[in-house]
DNA sequence: TTACATGCAAAGCTTTTGCACGCAG
DNA sequence: CTGCGTGCAAAAGCTTTGCATGTAA
C-alpha cells in the first residue's frame, strides 16, 4: 500500500526510523473505517502486540498528521478523531448535535464554497478537517414533535 | 439590551432564578468581542467580583447554550470557544491552522450550501457553529516561500 | 556505535461533579 | 420557607512530558 512507502520516505528524509509501533499505528488506521479515537487506535493496536503505549499512539499521530497523512477533528466532545487521508475520497463531515451520528459526504459538494472562500477572502480550506454541526432529518423530526422538550 | 429580557424569561419559564453570577457572565459575554474560552470569561467576571467561581461560569454557559443564546465551537486546541449570538450578524469562521487566526465571515456566504445540505442530506446545518479549517494567504505565502520546513 | 523512539508513570489541562451552605422567589 | 444555585475542592478524562532503557540504522 502506498501510505506505508511515503511514510517511510518522509521518516527517512527527515532522518526518522520506522519502528514496528509505527507501522502497527499506520497498519490499524487501514482496518479502521474512519474517525476513530487515539484511545480505539489503541485498542486495536493492543491486540495486535500486547506492549504498545498509547503515549507511543499519540506521538505517531502526532507525527502523521505533520505529513498530512492523517487528519483529525474534534466533535467538541473532548475527544479527537483521527482517519487515514489516503484511505477514502476527499470528504467532510455532517455531524448531528442531537443523536451525535457523522455523516460522510465527498468533497465535491463543497467546491463551490472552497473555491469561492479561496477567492473573497484568499482562504485555502482544508476539506478533510470540516465538521458541518446541525441536526440530521430524525433529530428534525423529534425537535418538531417536541418543542418544549429541551433539558432532560 | 434585549437578551437580558430574553435570559430571563427563559429562566422563569423553567423555574430556574436570575442570580448576579448569571447576570454577570451575560454582561462579560457582551464585552467579548467574540470566541472567548471559559477561563477569558472568568477573568474578567473576576473582575467585577472577586468571588465568582469558574464552575459557575461553565454552568451558566451550559445554560446560555441550551437557551440558544450562546453558541460554542471547538479549534481542536482543547478549550472550547463561547460566543453571544444576539450580538453579532448570523457568521462563521475561517480557522488558520498556521497562525490560527480566527477571521469572521457573514453566513450569508454560506447560504447556497446551507440550502443545498437541507435538500440532498436533510441536514439542517448550525452555521454559527461552523470552523472551517484551512490556511490563511499569510501563511500559503510562508509555505510557499519554504516548502520544506515543516517541524520547527 | 549513536541518538532516536519507546514504555512507564506522573503531570497538565480543561471541564465536571459532590456536597454543605446561602439566597432568590 | 423551599429548594435551586453557588463556592470549594476534588475527580475525571484526554493528552503530554520526563526519564532511563532499548533498538533502528
Amino acid at each position: 500500500m502506498c501510505c506505508e512507502e511515503r511514510f517511510l520516505q518522509m521518516l527517512r528524509d527527515r532522518g526518522f526510523r520506522l519502528t514496528p509501533q509505527r507501522e502497527m499505528v499506520l497498519h490499524v488506521l487501514h482496518d479502521t473505517e474512519e474517525h476513530a479515537t487515539a484511545d480505539e487506535l489503541y485498542a486495536r493496536v493492543s491486540a495486535l502486540s500486547a506492549a504498545v503505549d498509547i503515549s507511543t499512539v499519540y506521538r505517531t499521530l502526532e507525527l502523521l498528521e505533520e505529513f498530512d497523512l492523517v487528519a483529525s477533528f474534534d466533535l467538541g466532545d473532548g475527544e479527537r478523531r483521527y482517519e487515514l487521508l489516503t484511505l477514502h475520497r476527499p470528504h467532510y463531515h455532517l455531524h448531528c448535535r442531537g443523536c451525535g451520528k457523522l455523516a460522510t459526504i465527498d468533497a465535491l459538494e463543497l467546491q463551490p464554497l472552497v473555491d469561492r472562500l479561496e477567492q473573497a477572502h484568499g482562504f485555502q480550506a482544508r476539506v478533510e478537517h470540516w465538521v458541518i454541526p446541525g441536526l440530521c432529518s430524525q433529530c428534525q423530526a423529534a425537535a418538531d414533535q417536541a418543542p418544549s422538550a429541551q433539558a432532560a
